[in-house]
DNA sequence: GTTCTTACA
DNA sequence: TGTAAGCA
Protein backbone atom coordinates (compact mmCIF):
# COMPACT_ATOMS: atom_id res chain seq x y z
CA UNK A 1 0.00 0.00 0.00
CA UNK A 2 2.36 2.58 -1.16
CA UNK A 3 0.84 5.94 -0.25
CA UNK A 4 3.18 8.46 -0.84
CA UNK A 5 2.12 12.50 -1.25
CA UNK A 6 5.10 14.01 -2.84
CA UNK A 7 5.20 17.68 -3.59
CA UNK A 8 5.47 18.14 -7.11
CA UNK A 9 2.66 20.77 -7.98
CA UNK A 10 4.09 24.68 -8.95
CA UNK A 11 1.94 27.69 -7.19
CA UNK A 12 0.43 27.91 -10.62
CA UNK A 13 -0.87 24.60 -10.42
CA UNK A 14 -2.22 25.01 -6.81
CA UNK A 15 -4.13 28.53 -8.19
CA UNK A 16 -6.32 26.92 -10.71
CA UNK A 17 -6.69 23.68 -8.26
CA UNK A 18 -7.71 26.22 -5.29
CA UNK A 19 -9.15 29.24 -6.95
CA UNK A 20 -6.78 31.22 -4.99
CA UNK A 21 -4.38 33.98 -5.77
CA UNK A 22 -0.88 33.24 -5.68
CA UNK A 23 -0.49 36.59 -3.29
CA UNK A 24 -3.04 34.72 -0.97
CA UNK A 25 -1.28 31.52 -1.21
CA UNK A 26 1.84 33.12 -0.10
CA UNK A 27 0.53 34.93 2.56
CA UNK A 28 -1.68 32.24 4.30
CA UNK A 29 2.16 30.22 3.95
CA UNK A 30 3.85 33.83 5.92
CA UNK A 31 0.95 33.71 8.54
CA UNK A 32 2.26 30.22 9.15
CA UNK A 33 -1.03 28.22 7.94
CA UNK A 34 0.98 26.16 5.74
CA UNK A 35 4.27 25.01 4.82
CA UNK A 36 5.15 23.61 1.36
CA UNK A 37 8.47 22.73 0.42
CA UNK A 38 11.37 24.40 -1.57
CA UNK A 39 12.95 23.55 -4.49
CA UNK A 40 16.70 24.11 -4.38
CA UNK A 41 15.56 27.07 -6.19
CA UNK A 42 13.73 28.40 -3.53
CA UNK A 43 10.50 27.75 -5.51
CA UNK A 44 7.16 26.46 -3.90
CA UNK A 45 6.18 23.00 -4.01
CA UNK A 46 2.97 21.82 -2.97
CA UNK A 47 1.84 18.46 -2.38
CA UNK A 48 -1.94 16.92 -2.39
CA UNK A 49 -2.61 17.22 1.20
CA UNK A 50 -0.99 21.54 1.06
CA UNK A 51 -3.73 21.58 -1.86
CA UNK A 52 -6.53 20.33 0.56
CA UNK A 53 -4.91 22.24 3.20
CA UNK A 54 -5.57 25.34 1.15
CA UNK A 55 -8.98 23.99 0.32
CA UNK A 56 -9.94 23.87 3.86
CA UNK A 57 -8.16 27.17 4.87
CA UNK A 58 -10.17 29.05 2.11
CA UNK A 59 -13.25 27.44 3.22
CA UNK A 60 -13.20 28.27 7.17
CA UNK A 61 -12.41 31.68 5.54
CA UNK A 62 -15.30 31.72 4.24
CA UNK A 63 -17.32 31.25 6.81
CA UNK A 64 -15.94 34.17 8.59
CA UNK A 65 -12.97 33.37 10.47
CA UNK A 66 -10.14 35.34 9.92
CA UNK A 67 -6.37 34.00 9.69
CA UNK A 68 -5.79 33.70 13.45
CA UNK A 69 -9.02 31.99 13.29
CA UNK A 70 -8.29 29.60 11.01
CA UNK A 71 -4.85 28.75 12.92
CA UNK A 72 -6.77 28.01 15.56
CA UNK A 73 -9.08 25.97 13.90
CA UNK A 74 -6.21 23.89 12.37
CA UNK A 75 -4.37 23.13 15.65
CA UNK A 76 -7.74 22.00 17.34
CA UNK A 77 -7.93 19.54 14.91
CA UNK A 78 -4.38 18.21 14.82
CA UNK A 79 -5.04 17.89 18.82
CA UNK A 80 -7.85 15.72 17.97
CA UNK A 81 -6.10 13.96 15.52
CA UNK A 82 -3.13 13.42 18.07
CA UNK A 83 -6.10 12.36 20.88
CA UNK A 84 -7.83 10.07 18.57
CA UNK A 85 -4.14 8.35 17.47
CA UNK A 86 -3.46 7.66 20.78
CA UNK A 87 -6.27 5.52 20.96
CA UNK A 88 -5.72 3.67 17.57
CA UNK A 89 -2.26 2.87 19.35
CA UNK A 90 -3.26 1.87 22.38
CA UNK A 91 -2.85 -1.27 23.87
CA UNK A 92 -7.16 -1.51 25.04
CA UNK A 93 -7.45 -1.36 20.77
CA UNK A 94 -8.18 -5.24 20.42
CA UNK A 95 -10.19 -4.52 17.25
CA UNK A 96 -8.13 -1.75 14.93
CA UNK A 97 -10.67 0.19 13.44
CA UNK A 98 -10.50 1.29 10.01
CA UNK A 99 -9.95 5.02 8.58
CA UNK A 100 -13.37 4.89 7.02
CA UNK A 101 -14.98 3.74 10.78
CA UNK A 102 -12.98 6.84 12.43
CA UNK A 103 -13.95 9.60 10.03
CA UNK A 104 -17.52 8.05 10.40
CA UNK A 105 -17.48 9.26 13.85
CA UNK A 106 -16.93 12.97 12.83
CA UNK A 107 -18.96 15.55 11.55
CA UNK A 108 -18.83 16.29 7.74
CA UNK A 109 -17.20 19.52 7.94
CA UNK A 110 -14.49 18.30 9.78
CA UNK A 111 -14.18 14.88 8.12
CA UNK A 112 -12.08 16.18 4.85
CA UNK A 113 -9.24 17.43 7.28
CA UNK A 114 -9.38 14.64 9.56
CA UNK A 115 -8.37 12.02 7.12
CA UNK A 116 -6.25 14.30 5.64
CA UNK A 117 -3.93 14.95 8.46
CA UNK A 118 -4.61 10.97 9.43
CA UNK A 119 -3.45 9.77 6.89
CA UNK A 120 -0.36 12.30 6.87
CA UNK A 121 0.17 10.71 10.41
CA UNK A 122 -0.13 7.64 8.93
CA UNK A 123 3.20 7.73 6.35
CA UNK A 124 5.16 9.84 8.79
CA UNK A 125 5.00 6.31 10.87
CA UNK A 126 5.97 4.22 7.89
CA UNK A 127 8.53 6.02 6.43
C1' DG B 1 7.77 32.46 -19.39
C1' DT B 2 7.24 31.35 -14.20
C1' DT B 3 8.28 32.16 -9.45
C1' DC B 4 10.44 34.74 -5.61
C1' DT B 5 10.91 38.73 -2.31
C1' DT B 6 10.17 43.29 -1.02
C1' DA B 7 7.64 47.31 -1.02
C1' DC B 8 4.20 50.76 -2.04
C1' DA B 9 -0.70 52.32 -3.15
C1' DT C 1 -5.10 42.55 -1.87
C1' DG C 2 -3.11 44.12 -6.31
C1' DT C 3 0.81 45.28 -8.66
C1' DA C 4 5.52 46.48 -9.95
C1' DA C 5 10.57 46.02 -9.73
C1' DG C 6 14.61 43.18 -10.16
C1' DC C 7 16.29 38.28 -9.70
C1' DA C 8 16.86 33.38 -10.34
Amino acid sequence: MEKKDPAVYSIGIVEERTGLTGRQIRYYEKMGLITPERTEGKQRRYSEKDINLLLKIKQLLSEGLDIKGVKEKLKAIKEELDLKEDLLNSKYSVNIPGRKEISSLYPVSDRAALIELLTEKEKNKKD
